[in-house]
DNA sequence: ACAAAAGTGTTGAGAGTACACCCATGC
DNA sequence: GCATGGGTGTACTCTCAACACTTTTGT
């Protein structure tokens, strides 16, 4: 942890005196759903600027790395988790973000699994933890800006296409993944019409189990079709 | 236009071995109607590799600027038009996208008028040209695959929020924006209900003034409701 | 008067929404 | 047998889609 000088090469066309080199890195905003909340993962900040606050994880993107391997990378980081669902949300290249200096950075989001993180060693020193998405400490950067226009994708996500499976483990029972869209939306919905709906779009399949524990009873546990990734991008799932 | 090298400073936990910078551009997708057809504005290339071919304009992103500034200048540069819609589309950096280098470009898309760019002086000297987004050349770099991206977003846009009018003039028939549609949707619409659902979304106003030119009856004039933006984005359009 | 484009309503189908009771299990 | 959560059907409304003729102007 220095700061250093490198020489770079500069190509063609590239007048080295006006147009220095921006730094590129990729944020990652970690959703997961964490009893009955919505919650993403923060870091720690250790040094200067926004010492001590919450960020968002992240990592410079290497040279030789595409920026979704740098975005897998920063994940595996922080949670140890690998083949989640990942997607490139917006790219944050105002020249004040970062009063040091000029950072451009492209943000993406992971749904992941709870009870994935946990087992995972986390391999970074660096303190995180998670916050509720409805109670978020004040944030370094711009990174609050990043946080709500992460949700406000998730959110519009879930209405028109089956991401919510991949918040939860591989089986589920239907009220778990209604209780999964109402915490995101953060509204109660229809049990009659939400099942209705997930099952006539046919991205799930029972799996013929029965969910045991707890009280009431049992219910068909349904796990997402692997074959079923495209087909509803079509139609709104919910209103 | 001369290779380069520069010294720049590197952050604060920044391996200069490891983590040398990408360079940073923006390339701007710029649509347009004309006669009939959906065409972007592609630059021809003066150097290698891809001398010769076509690409979509784009600008190194400068230290000071943020990157829709970026994006308006290139803009600027190519069109001597301002004051247009633009929108982030994606960012794209895979690490053998330019032979040469790392370059990492933040692609936006632009809709301008197209009588709006013939006023206006191409300050570049490079060659410029229109091309049907339905008959393109091959392209350099990962160029097409950006383009293709473009008009998938556009579509998309089209059917849900009001951006048509950004290809018009500023006062435009009925008959005239529903051939915008058509032209970039790629299929005919029922006259009937497209004016039905144009008018209720409540984003057009008469002018009063009707349109004199042609055979057949003249037709009312439109104008785009200045204070209409942000209502529309809730419901699809079109089917 | 006729050619050309503008303008205008209705009907049927399907999707969305609201709503209340019986079922299987554990204790 | 009762408490707990799982599971199921129907009627109404509204949006969408299909469809053809009259009106206004210029020549």
């Amino acid at each position: 942890m220095t700061e250093g000088k490198v020489i770079v090469n500069l190509p063609e066309g590239y007048d080295s005196s006006k147009y220095e080199r921006p730094s590129v890195t990729v944020d990652v905003v970690i959703f997961s759903l964490v009893e009955d909340d919505l919650q993403v993962l923060l870091v720690k900040r250790k040094s200067a600027p926004f010492a001590a606050m919450w960020a968002i994880p992240g990592a410079f993107v290497r040279l030789h790395e595409s920026l979704e391997e740098a975005a897998t990378r920063a994940l595996a980081e922080e949670t140890g988790v690998e083949d989640v669902y990942t997607e490139q949300l917006y790219t944050f290249g105002d020249p004040e973000r970062d009063p040091r200096m000029r950072v451009i950075t492209i943000a993406y989001f992971a749904l992941v699994p709870h009870e994935a993180v946990r087992h995972a060693p986390g391999r970074e020193t660096a303190e995180t933890g998670w916050f509720s998405m409805f109670g978020l400490p004040l944030l370094a950067f711009d990174h609050r800006e990043i946080l709500d226009y992460a949700l406000r994708r998730l959110r519009y996500k879930l209405e028109y296409t089956a991401v919510g499976f991949q918040l939860l483990p591989d089986v589920f029972t239907l009220t778990e993944l209604q209780k999964a869209y109402e915490i995101i939306l953060g509204e109660k919905l229809d049990k009659r019409n939400f099942r209705r709906k997930i099952l006539s779009a046919n991205i799930l399949e029972e799996t013929g189990e029965k969910h045991k524990e707890g009280e009431g009873r049992p219910a068909m546990l349904y796990r997402y079709r692997e074959d079923a990734v495209a087909e509803v991008k079509t139609r709104r799932l919910f209103p």
